[in-house]
DNA sequence: AACTATTTATAAGA
DNA sequence: TTCTTATAAATAGTT
């Protein structure tokens, strides 16, 4: 039975705190469908135990509609806080967004192949398959790495972002030019 | 007071939702955080009252790390339903972080190549580069989508703006370092 | 906003 | 794990 007025603070018996999880995880995906439904409400409830498994509510079973509402919302609450031009969002969605700029950086010509032997073709696709494996072992890292520090640090200038993702662009174009 | 079974429906009377909402809203808030607090989850709310205005907890407050999480977590789920349908595991991941979920899936087996005649091995050859292609955009969609989010997030703090250049001119040189 | 009759949630025990 | 139960907490309707 409940035992005084509850703890606020971290249950610190592993078995307890499971199973303490688990009811109030229960309790509030069922407390979160109510709110939905009974109040017109658009709810998004995304939750990790602790081993890591998700467990999700949302109105109209569609998370992500609430994620860009969210992103929106808080896009507009930013913007009215912070007013500081920013060009343009770059949306991984806009599949396109990576076009290649027009830079110096010239292509194999296709005139030199049928000059090649077979020998040399052999060569040149085992150097090339070599550099591929470097670049998206390399690039991989790289994300990661940058991923990771992100969300270690959490402030970023707003001003500094747009060139981020500039020279981002940069980086990641030029990891695809390499080969 | 409560009269009998509390309804599941909508309220109707609007007056009434919007202090339902405005009370569930507040007890839904209050049982993310103890379920945060007390039982080590990580957990993202968001609602919207009828009227469109945004209401959020997460836990380190950080909501965009729950929703890179989410994509992570759910996109994994998804992952796993359509290998089902695909026999062959297509892994671009190898050791960079992102191992591909615990499934019960059979490795290729090395002794089925030699029964292959030519055509059917450059069929699987054209196959197997399609789907390398997808993985890898995939993939890079999913890193440009998190470290965009975590982009989009994001406080102010001069102080770490030199931090963070010096940062990238290194990220960018020894991008360059690769070959 | 505060009150209060009830229902609901849940911690601990079985 | 599931159920039981005592108690705390949430909340619908009221003031």
């Amino acid at each position: 039975m409940v035992r005084g007025r509850l703890e606020l603070g971290r249950v610190e018996n592993k078995a307890s705190r499971q199973i303490s999880f688990s009811k109030r995880r229960n309790g509030l995906l069922k407390k979160a469908h109510e709110l939905s439904k009974q109040c017109d409400a658009d709810v998004g409830l995304i939750i990790f135990s602790p081993k890591g498994s998700l467990y999700e509510f949302s109105t109209s079973n569609c998370m992500e509609k609430i994620i860009d509402r969210y992103r929106q919302s808080s896009d507009a609450e930013r913007v009215n806080k912070v007013q500081q031009d920013r060009p343009k969002k770059l949306s991984a969605d806009s599949g396109t967004g990576f076009e290649a700029p027009k830079s110096p950086q010239r292509s194999m010509d296709d005139s030199d192949f049928p000059k090649k032997n077979l020998d040399e073709l052999n060569q040149m696709e085992k150097e090339l398959e070599t550099a591929l494996a470097m670049t998206m072992t390399r690039k991989t890292l790289l994300m990661m790495e940058m991923i990771d520090g992100l969300q270690e640090k959490v402030c970023i200038t707003v001003s500094l972002r747009d060139n981020y993702v500039q020279q981002l662009r940069i980086l990641f174009i030029s990891s695809h030019r390499i080969i």
